[in-house]
DNA sequence: TATTGTTATACTCTATAACTATA
DNA sequence: TATAGTTATAGAGTATAACAATA
């Protein structure tokens, strides 16, 4: 305790602190952004019996057509391996995937939706799209739209862009290839 | 509008399909604030032991510094009571609250922060902070800050205005459709 | 040796339903 | 009866570490 100032929220760290509208702005954002993805995995589990990383797990295969590897697949769907591989192991049984080993390289796996999986996902698109408008869309206006999206499109390139955190202990590597950069969508 | 078969993006449902803009702007949204609460995760772990929903509690008490019974507690933060009361357990196990009957009210649960949890709070409060503006406001203007704040605070009131979350009908099923998906109704 | 992926395991968290007790 | 909260329990999801196979 020796800082002079008159922080007043806890800041006595040297660090300063955020601005009120910064601060409104990050716990609005956070609420919001909860409310939503509880609201889209209800629409998810009840239409399609799916998580949203299962929906996000196929909206990736659908969007790339060709079969992924499972570290192509993880990316930033999921921060483990072995959570793809949970996953992934789901929706195989599911009948919504399939995992073959790939050609090129005996020790990859190579991930393809099946016409189940493309079906499912087509059919539970309009429900997401329809929720996603509803709680997300309908209050804002198209200017709140596209700054909304060009800011967010900064901060996640922003955060993908980032050096590995500091305090990682040696053996840590969970996310995939940090030299990569990210893929072309 | 029956089926135009050039839909092309699964929707063929009567639904009007979102436009490209607000996809982007919806997947750049979700996975942002994933990586966002990652991070924070991390961080509160770390530094603190706790959980972000944990930490939300201690912040919802913090900032009130009257007792809040536990239905006031649960506001925004946690989805079903069993949920708020397994926290509330924990929080008070490590000596972070306390939980005492209401002296109003016999059936409520007044939760208060003791010192310990205070300290805590304080000492975890700035990392976080400093967090939060490592990722997220790092990028960003003060007039992307303003404008996003007041996107997400209108967002937010939307969502909490539209349907009574705890008025869960007793018809409702339970959501597990087993493996068969289920049938559009 | 490094990389890709899987398995085994332990743990955290959430939600439903049944329960107690107060109003 | 309705409301506030707890308990019991079951299930989903995640992460770590050990492992096998391939490069």
């Amino acid at each position: 305790m020796t800082s002079t100032r008159t922080a007043g929220d806890g800041s006595d760290d040297g660090v300063p602190p955020l601005h009120p509208e910064q601060l409104q702005t990050y716990f609005a954002l956070l609420e919001a952004v909860s409310l939503l993805q509880h609201h889209v995995e209800q629409q998810l589990r009840t239409e399609g019996g799916i998580s949203y990383v299962q929906f996000q797990l196929l909206a990736n295969l659908a969007r790339s057509e060709t079969p992924l590897t499972m570290t192509q697949l993880a990316d930033g769907v999921v921060y483990s391996r072995s959570g793809l591989t949970y996953q992934a192991g789901l929706l195989e049984k599911a009948g919504l995937i399939t995992r073959s080993s790939s050609p090129g390289d005996e020790r990859a796996t190579l991930v393809a939706l099946t016409d189940a999986g493309a079906a499912l996902f087509r059919r539970i698109l309009p429900g997401h799209i329809e929720v996603s408008r509803l709680l997300l869309f309908n209050p804002l206006s198209d200017d709140d739209v596209r700054h909304l999206g060009d800011i967010m499109t900064r901060v996640r390139d922003h955060m993908r862009a980032l050096p590995p955190r500091s305090a990682a202990p040696r053996k840590r590597r969970p996310r995939s290839t940090p030299d990569t950069p990210a893929q072309a969508d």
